[in-house]
DNA sequence: GTGGACAAAAGTGTATACAGTTACTGACTT
DNA sequence: AAGTCAGTAACTGTATACACTTTTGTCCAC
């Protein structure tokens, strides 16, 4: 999102690197995450990884409880369905004001990337697949030069990025990237209620097929034994 | 919005010392906040300040130049636009929600509140009064029992609350309560259309009241000459 | 054998110290 | 007199050290 000061900010490597381990299941929801261990294991001091961990938390990636420490966070069921419900708010009257703003240039830009998308679903790298899925409803409010709306949306969507990775099969994905490519052919004829239709009826689809009932490792207690 | 851990976190209080200070131009756009400086006013150490700082760059109440410390922000007039047109798109599409969930409990606690903002807007803390007009909106979306959408509009209306409070006359904050009585009042009366209508309006109204002409001091000088 | 109190270990919260960068001052050159 | 470069002061970025809290493990009483 924001452009990356690049060598100058270890943190942010510190971050994308607990970001990907979150989000390929190769840190349990729950886990501990001791400063001191992280410390070592990028060799940088625990002033760095503290930072990093603030972070993540501002992201719902982690939870950082007061004097016990920083937790690999558990997805809530609950809560992607509010995130769900927000975007439909947003998406729904973005991409009303999408049509009436369209350019060919903009239409161009969507189609390329809903070109990523398809070589991205093809391919093995679920995270990246998730994120260029993500991304492309991020796009949309870019072109339509609206920063604060990018900046919102992409907000949302990497607060239930967890979840999505987590419970989002392969064929849903490219369902989701099927979906893209007809929301932008609306948009490219002006069709102003198919298009807002189709995206209403996108993140509906999105949603439904996360498979909720799948088993999540917990180590909290009072959870695992309700 | 998050329950504070009082005593423990006095890093918050700084956050909240600032804030006001900035909100209430004590600190004028374009100002260093030096941390050394700020670190001996509130007797504390580096440490806490520089949490406190990057907590307000959150809230973009400030700019985090890398080498070169922290500044308050200059409100940019382009974001606050922006800003609201987010606010429109997503709180047209609340208050149509909000009507079909509605209830007279939930309509009691919003009467409750606009009363507090009526004594508010008499007062003379701008401060509060800014808060509290505020809050009518996040106080809608956590009725609706979304906290997604609590805190996501939350942070809308914090991003621009330097700017209303800079801007927003006396006036406007009584034109502001009026209408939110009204907008209850379509509301307990279930008229969806209205309700909508009304919600789109004010949203027009604040955003068309904001003074934008006034002049801003500010300590950068290529802005200033320009 | 169980429960509780106490002690040791580990971990977080905060302060301080050091290194590297930026901004300023002043003398020197053209 | 203006511009430039060196040296210095101030400040940020990172690491380390210390204080306090939580957790764990052990021992004793019952």
């Amino acid at each position: 999102m924001d452009a990356a000061p690049a060598t100058l900010s270890s943190t942010r490597a510190i971050v994308d690197a607990l970001t990907k381990a979150i989000v390929e299941h190769r840190l349990q929801p729950g886990s501990k995450l001791a400063e001191q261990k992280l410390a070592d294991h990028f060799g940088v001091s625990r002033t760095l990884v503290r930072q990093a961990l603030f972070q993540l938390s501002q992201n719902r990636l982690i939870r950082l409880e007061p004097a016990r420490g920083a937790f690999v966070a558990a997805p809530a069921v609950d809560e992607a369905r509010q995130v769900f419900a927000v975007r439909r708010m947003l998406e729904t009257a973005m991409t009303r004001e999408f049509v009436q703003t369209v350019t060919p240039a903009k239409i161009k830009a969507l189609r390329e990337h809903v070109a990523l998308e398809k070589a991205a679903v093809a391919g093995e790298d679920v995270s990246g697949r998730t994120e260029l899925l993500g991304d492309f409803h991020v796009r949309m409010a870019e072109l339509m030069g609206n920063k604060v709306l990018a900046q919102m949306l992409g907000e949302l969507i990497s607060r239930c990025a967890l979840i999505t990775l987590m419970y989002q099969t392969t064929s849903a994905a490219e369902h989701s990237n099927d979906e893209h490519a007809d929301i932008v052919t609306a948009l490219a004829a002006k069709d102003e209620e198919r298009a807002v239709r189709l995206m209403a009826e996108h993140l509906e689809h999105v949603e439904a097929h996360l498979v909720f009932d799948r088993k999540v490792p917990t180590h909290d207690i009072t959870l695992a034994l309700s």
